[in-house]
DNA sequence: ATCATTAGTGGAAAAAGTCAACTATCCTTG
DNA sequence: CAAGGATAGTTGACTTTTTCCACTAATGAT
């Protein structure tokens, strides 16, 4: 995934010919002096860089074991929601549910979850974690940790509680203002 | 693997979290009371929630154009940075050049954005936006302005003020710790 | 019993991301 | 100034994700 070029970190110096324009197109990652213009004005912007640094560094952290997108969080789902079904699990996920059968069908491959027929109603498959599933869980939990504390370290811990509060309370407006 | 469950794990089963808000996930007004277990510890899932409605809102809002993904934020970094090059956006946006080549391909196609050669510098293609990208930008912007705003209502001048203050001093944690 | 609704499943189609050539141009160095 | 390496741009093949839709099985209401 990283750059097809051999050589690397050469970062062969031009000799900066006075540009007119005040970018410089060379530069590793964060080192650009790409202003950002309006682009910066807005959270969401902010909010994206980070989430998907955050989410990048999960993926490359777990990508020995080769795990789809959304498994991780419906694993977790699960165990915080014994005998869900698949349909509210989608819902909760925010994917469709055809995508949430395929993950359940991995999880089950693994051996870290597994679907039981409900007694009452039988159209349900409620779903459970395994002991596997608790071990992986608390593996996976442990990678997204100290992928957080990387970037959390620089807030102080009233700074952390302060910023998941306001997420939360945003996150509250878009649930409650849907239909 | 690795069953070695002869320490206790540290990382997991910490069941108190101490948010101010009870954690719960979506499901409406009223609907769905879905536990986010030990998922709600952790910033990085709200953020993703968040940003995930966030972007979702923004496509609906715009489906009708037909504007494919990365487009509205390559347009942004080309009018903030006016004659910035084709590999100077795709690091930018954190995609691959050839994807930035298509984008850029669709922005002429409409008319958005224009390409100019170099003059000092032959190979490369100067990006500017045109007026008619100006036109266009504003209006997508005034989309992501709407969006945001629906979401960040909830929030105190002071408190935005403070948000992004956060999420920045995060990100320059990333940017900075590599290379 | 009939009909509308919901849970679950599979598969096709579209979109997005990845990779590897290949050309043209530039820079460096001998 | 010629040679070799590096950079910008472009194209096309290919793989992985998302998204959508049809279809079955079971439930509940009339």
């Amino acid at each position: 995934m990283s750059k097809s070029n051999g050589t690397k970190a050469k970062t062969g110096r031009r000799p900066a010919k006075a540009a007119a324009a005040p970018v410089r197109a060379d530069g590793g990652p964060g080192g650009s002096q790409v202003s950002l213009g309006r682009l910066g004005d807005f959270v969401g912007f902010r909010l994206r860089r980070v989430q998907n640094h955050l989410s990048r560094h999960f993926a490359t952290a777990t990508a020995a074991e080769g795990l789809r997108s959304g498994l991780f969080s419906s694993l977790a789902l699960i165990e915080a929601n014994p005998g869900i079904s698949q349909i509210a699990l989608s819902r909760e996920v925010g994917q469709d549910k055809s995508v949430a059968v395929a993950i359940v069908d991995d999880l089950e491959k693994l051996g870290w979850a597994e679907r039981r027929r409900s007694t009452t109603d039988r159209r349900r498959h409620a779903l459970y974690v395994t002991a596997a599933g608790q071990a992986k869980l608390d593996a996976l939990f442990a990678v997204v940790d100290e992928t957080e504390s990387a970037v959390l370290h620089q807030l102080s811990p009233g700074e952390k509680q302060l910023l998941s509060e306001l997420l939360d309370r945003m996150y509250a407006a878009i649930a409650g203002g849907e239909s």
